[in-house]
DNA sequence: CATTATTGATAGTAATACTATTATATTTGC
DNA sequence: GCAAATATAATAGTATTACTATCAATAATG
């Protein structure tokens, strides 16, 4: 995948100024990364941010106008390069099961650096994204940031699961809900598998959420 | 179920004073119940709390230490709540099947306000577990809470109701991701339902996500 | 009715989430 | 290669938040 030349875009409302412009918008992104990741969302601040790229704060809020809308931008990011494995995940595949199969395994294993992206590391953002990517929906400005947009990378990806489903079985009922809970489930699922040990199942394998989803949407759909 | 003597235990690690204890206690419960849902977790504050209850908000700081504990009370006291529910609802069947039809009709359907305690109006509590509950566990103190059993009555629904499951067929593998997935899908289904209309199903029923689980689950373990 | 516990009233503090201003680099167009 | 535009640094300042502290007033209890 390396030299390809991919690039994730982000919707221009979600930045004051696009932090792929530039070096300092880059390492503003790639170190929040970091640092959510290490403090947490709630310690986790734009002057704390400022000592560990040697800049003041101010500077970083040319870039966002407010630390969630850096987590609201890696929660976009996110889904949006979520869509394009997904795209390049089931492309080769002729049949739809073979398609919907690849789906869930891409949605729901850990996930592996991609080394296309240089200032993102994908296996922290994700733990981000497990850890901290609720507070971006679960929120009072989640309607408006809906009409901006935000969400459209992450339905995108539910209605092209979504869309396999239908095409092995026209009947099934509930798509869009099986996917979404596919989807958010398996965030929520490796969460809590990592706090809560015991709200999960005994096998500990790096599969079991993916075994666990493909078991269970294909005996809901035929 | 009126002038029945219940009273939904909170363990005792999760406030400084039991509010259950005094009149201000109780005022301080009902009204940030209230105020949560109506401003959000961020906006809410004591001091806008201590203006609702004719308080200064030095006072509501002798019950809990802080709004997040306050969250958490409110949280344990919930599933506390539907721990009570799913036993009463269920206990009357004598099938493992018609339990686990009750049980997940029960945790997968609007709630209705419950008479018997009168301080906590169950309808707005659950909106606040819809939208803001998820606060809770996603937080860097989730261990340390966890070990104070903060999460027991959350995780002895999903434990009873994974064994109806088991009851019903024991090779099942994955009895306890299931429940899991279904509890904690039902919340955020309804969260998403009510924001991205389009991420779920048409149909717009009251009961469509009971339906969905319901025919769900039981394709899942036979 | 005296002691104790509870609440009210008020003040204060450190940190947070920004905004504003001016100086200094750096880039860009010509 | 130099002026003009732009980006960043350095610093200061503000309103709000999330508490903590103190002491007086009131209510409950023995």
């Amino acid at each position: 995948m390396k030299n390809l030349q991919i690039h994730i875009t982000v919707s221009e409302d979600l930045y004051l100024k696009n932090p792929e412009s530039s070096v300092l918008g880059k390492k503003i992104v790639s170190k929040s990364i970091e640092l959510i990741d290490q403090l947490g969302f709630e310690a986790f601040t734009f002057k704390k941010l400022g000592i560990a790229i040697g800049s003041p704060e101010s500077s970083v809020y040319r870039y966002f106008d407010s630390k969630r809308s850096l987590l609201v931008y890696l929660y976009a990011w996110y889904w949006s390069w979520m869509e394009y494995r997904l795209v390049f995940g089931t492309i080769n595949h002729t049949s739809a099961k073979e398609k919907l199969k690849s789906a869930i395994t891409l949605l729901c294993s850990p996930i592996e650096t991609d080394q296309t992206f240089e200032h993102i590391d994908e296996v922290i953002l994700n733990r981000i994204i497990v850890a901290e990517s609720i507070k971006v929906s679960h929120n009072k400005t989640v309607d408006e940031q809906n009409q901006k947009g935000l969400f459209n990378p992450f339905k995108q990806v539910i209605e092209r699961v979504s869309a396999f489903i239908s095409q092995i079985n026209p009947d099934y009922p509930y798509p869009n809900m099986l996917v979404f809970a596919m989807v958010d489930g398996a965030i929520e699922q490796s969460h809590f598998a990592s706090h809560f040990p015991k709200t999960t199942d005994e096998i500990n394998s790096k599969t079991i959420i993916a075994d666990f989803y493909t078991d269970l949407i294909f005996k809901a759909i035929q």
